[in-house]
DNA sequence: CGAGGCCTTGAACAAATTCAACAGAAGTGG
DNA sequence: CCACTTCTGTTGAATTTGTTCAAGGCCTCG
């Protein structure tokens, strides 16, 4: 596996890109590279803040907790990705969890690191603002939808964007590994209206399921319920 | 009425505070001052971005459209806030619309000289940034209310943070004019259960009403329903 | 191989929306 | 200034959507 300077070989990883030349041996000195098990939470909603992390490879749930048994998954994360970084702020705790889908490797940065990173990599901390805004507008577009849109369109919408973000397998399902119960928590509902919904797409013959596994047949049909 | 050099007199306006003194004349020269009548849209969703605001006096709503005759509120700001910020990022179009909810005044920055300071200002753009991490965690949260607290709680908690961002007036109301169907559009349901809940509030002494006029009672009871 | 977690399904239930109807307030235009 | 229209507020009843409860089967992991 090639790694370059600080751990991350990856073009979408925007720390790689972002830093000028000359503060990349530093940042070597301060990453520490972490592997995390499936289901391992990387931190934790309420805990404090001590940094941010990379997903260098695997794939990550954000989630918010709401009562013991009830969470929100705020964002999926994969390879390349910013973790954390809500962590940025005047509170000083995490506001949500990050719990690994699958076995991955993270790279870490303290946060008084990263944040002399910010200071002098004029480039990034401008990319990480328009992160943010674009992060915003997303969240917030989800906000609507979750309050306006039928439980069927969100479904719909949530495995066409798992869709365009994680792609597909060699034999055309999806290419995450998430739970029923992790769909529901995602499209802000309760796992048994996430089977019955999924059914119905399948009569529809919109989907195809095999297992866990999900093949989306006729994008357009979705569409119609996810709207836009 | 004091005014600075470029048109804002208020300690809570942001780009006043840190932009470099040596800016501000330059700033001065680009700023244009507007009127906004009450109900009159200040940008509108899908138009495309001109330029950045900040609220010198005035209320505002930024809604997000579903329907003809559904939209969610996804934010109230006034004096000394930032509007149209959520038109930053690659998108040149604006995701929301921005309605006056009194008649207000405003000072707007062109996309391009904001820019500018943004590369010049880099505390400016630091706070942008955090601003922007608060806002997104501030996001993330009302989603997961949205998703999961049941109405009677989300309008507590809409009645809470109004309060808390707007105060009362000398009688104790709460010092917003916002319609039942924007209170309906805010926490993402309709005006009739709007009504409906708040009238249960007042039965149980939380709350008084007069006219579309709120006055807080009892926070603790309130805050029994908002959790947290 | 046992236990716990996840999937599957049906039926009862509850929360909130929709529909309908009217009263009052506020604005509009002659 | 008054009639008219339109918007907001108020209320009850019907309806729908989605949740909750319950229970059995399956799969996986230790």
């Amino acid at each position: 596996m090639k790694r370059n300077k600080h751990g991350c070989d990856l073009k979408s990883c925007f720390l790689c890109q972002l830093c000028s030349k000359d503060w990349l041996p530093a940042l070597d000195t301060h990453r520490q590279s972490f592997h995390v098990n499936k289901g391992e939470m990387l931190f934790s909603e309420g805990s404090e803040v001590t940094g941010i992390y990379f997903i260098y490879k695997g794939t990550f749930k954000v989630h918010k907790k709401w009562t013991d048994d009830k969470e929100l998954i705020v964002r999926l994360a994969k390879d390349g990705a910013i973790l954390g970084h809500r962590g940025l702020g005047n509170d000083i705790y995490y506001p949500v969890s990050a719990t690994a889908l699958e076995p991955s490797e993270v790279c870490f940065i303290d946060l008084g690191f990263f944040q002399s990173t910010l200071k002098v990599n004029y480039q990034f901390l401008y990319e990480l603002m328009m992160f943010f805004a674009g992060e915003l507008k997303e969240s917030e577009k989800r906000m609507r939808n979750l309050a306006h849109m039928p439980v069927k369109g969100r479904i719909a919408q949530a495995l066409l964007s798992m869709h365009a973000k994680f792609g597909t397998t060699a034999d055309g399902f999806i290419d995450i590994n998430l739970s029923r119960q992790d769909l529901a928590s995602y499209t802000g509902t309760t796992y048994e209206t996430v089977f019955r919904i999924m059914n119905e797409m399948v009569q529809e013959g919109s989907l195809a399921l095999q297992g866990k596994h999900i093949c989306i047949l006729d994008t357009n049909k979705l569409n119609e319920h996810a709207g836009e």
